[in-house]
DNA sequence: ATGAAAAATCTCTTTTCCGGAATTAAAGCG
DNA sequence: CGCTTTAATTCCGGAAAAGAGATTTTTCAT
């Protein structure tokens, strides 16, 4: 039982899938698998009942699973515990909008809880301004999305000020179009029956993402909102769809089950500057890689 | 951090040596190194202070030693809590002595805390009658001393009892020759100025393996007690010396530093049938497999 | 039925881990 | 003061485990 296995187990736990759960914590399917039937194995218990493609907690899964959070917990205390020098000063952190609202909060409770000598600044933003804010020392860290690869080569400068920073994978994010109540499914863009898409500014990722599908077979404007609640009012009021990732439509617990369409993963980085790393960073970005791959709606434990 | 790191590192720090540890946790010095120095690479501090040749806790090493206890208590929890059916009836274990009174207690309270409902039945014997009883089916299990590969060969009915049950090294015991105090120091049992050597019954491999030494380059006859007081009575009565392993002498904060001749470490093994194992039983050796080599006056935390 | 999707299985490659030999450093002793 | 002993570390080769990708099987949806 060591705890990569737990982490992986926390993935399955939380996304009820191996394959989600591969993504989330940058592993292969396979890999997850085999993983979780050690921990069976080791643990001389099934953890998971497989009925079909889901994959849900049995009885003992469940109790194991509060032991896995609280194992997980202590061994991040025991990390910030031992770290020579206490954080102090200020951290500055940007952050995407979504990722403020869904994965953020418990990390940031739980930093405060840690370190409160630690005055953190948090700046939010679209990931263009963000990765060079961080590069011209406007900010210690950012998190902000990983444009898909056949994007990145459209968008040279912004590939390029990435590869001067440290980046690593600490989220990832199922992007959504999020269509009306009563929107028939769609294949592609050219389904769309709004007039427009609602989307954050020219410079977030994700709208970017969403404006390439688009073009691909329609050619709807783009409209500027300044928040999700703002894009989901303007959907729920029709004539609209909204781009999300899945992890804030599920905050957002939204009355009725909402019609999606899925563009795919989009891995949220983390990202900071190769050549300093402050102490209070160093904190942070622990206490980061603990939230990693768990459920945002299990994150108040 | 995997849990076997952390295992490892109990295991430096209670016996304050690399050698030792790697003893105890059943493995080679250099890998006992290797994984100290990535634990304090991972966690980015300093564990112990090498200096000289002792192994000394830092001031991180101390708090990071308060969390790896709790660690392995949560993980053995853990374990614990999904067993599908909880452990119930009778145990029936063996043990000698020695192992009773300096290793058990902890285990064994540990135990019963967690399985109240087993009613565990201990049986004090000479390694010999216990693996006998054990292959008889008059014990579930069994910690009996390994003799040394040496008198093995001398031993062949012993032996071929021990191939037919499974076995696993649970505590290295340092074996010891405790002499009265101002007795000089003796290179072999020539040197020794005493009347006969205290030991307990004949089936003691202790006993066995310090008659073995002594033949060799002497004749003293040996006396038998019933138990390490009354042995380690007569020793300071003088004319007497004493065998014992290092962890019963260390129990009986004995006055004075006293004069030991080391015969040697001497494996204690927990002894079981292949085929049958209770529920019980499993639950049993989780909780010794998780005391392992840990330090006999650290186990009441 | 059929096709898509997800989990499990299998195989191959890579990495890590472990044990032993050689090396270095410190403590004990003459 | 140097020699011996003992303990920790370093280095290296073989073994074991982990991870990635391809393949198969199962299940769900159409």
């Amino acid at each position: 039982m060591d705890l990569s296995s737990i982490e992986i187990f926390l993935a399955v736990a939380s996304d009820r899938s191996v394959t989600k759960a591969a993504k989330a914590v940058g592993r292969v399917p396979s890999n997850v698998t085999t993983r979780i039937q050690q921990l069976e194995e080791d643990l001389g218990a099934c953890l998971f009942s497989r009925d079909g493609k889901k994959m849900t907690l049995t009885r003992e899964g469940e109790t194991f699973l509060a032991y896995a959070n609280r194992l997980m917990a202590l061994a991040l205390e025991a990390r910030q515990a031992v770290r020579p020098l206490a954080p102090s000063g200020t951290l500055r952190v940007g952050t995407m909008e979504s990722t403020a609202a869904s994965r953020l909060p418990a990390a940031l409770t739980q930093f405060k809880q840690m370190w409160p000598d630690v005055s953190l600044h948090l700046t939010m933003g679209a990931s263009r301004d963000l990765a060079r804010d961080v590069l011209a020392d406007a900010l210690d860290c950012a998190l902000i999305a990983r444009p898909p690869k056949t994007m990145r080569e459209e968008d040279l400068d912004f590939d390029a000020e990435l590869k001067a920073l440290e980046m690593e994978t600490v989220f990832v994010e199922d992007l959504l179009i999020v269509l009306p109540s009563g929107h028939p499914a769609i294949k592609s863009a050219a389904d769309l029956r709004v007039g427009s898409l609602a989307a954050l500014e020219p410079g977030c990722t994700y709208r970017r993402i969403a404006e390439n599908w688009a073009r691909k077979s329609s050619d709807l404007p783009t409209s500027e909102l300044g928040s999700y609640h703002a894009i989901l009012a303007s959907v729920a009021a029709g004539n609209t769809a909204g781009v999300m990732p899945r992890s804030v439509l599920d905050l957002m617990h939204w009355p009725t089950a909402v019609q999606t369409h899925q563009l795919g993963p989009v891995e949220t980085l983390l990202v900071y500057r190769k050549d300093d790393c402050p102490n209070a960073f160093s904190a942070f970005h622990e206490v980061l890689g603990a939230t990693k791959g768990r459920d945002v709606r299990l994150a108040a434990n």
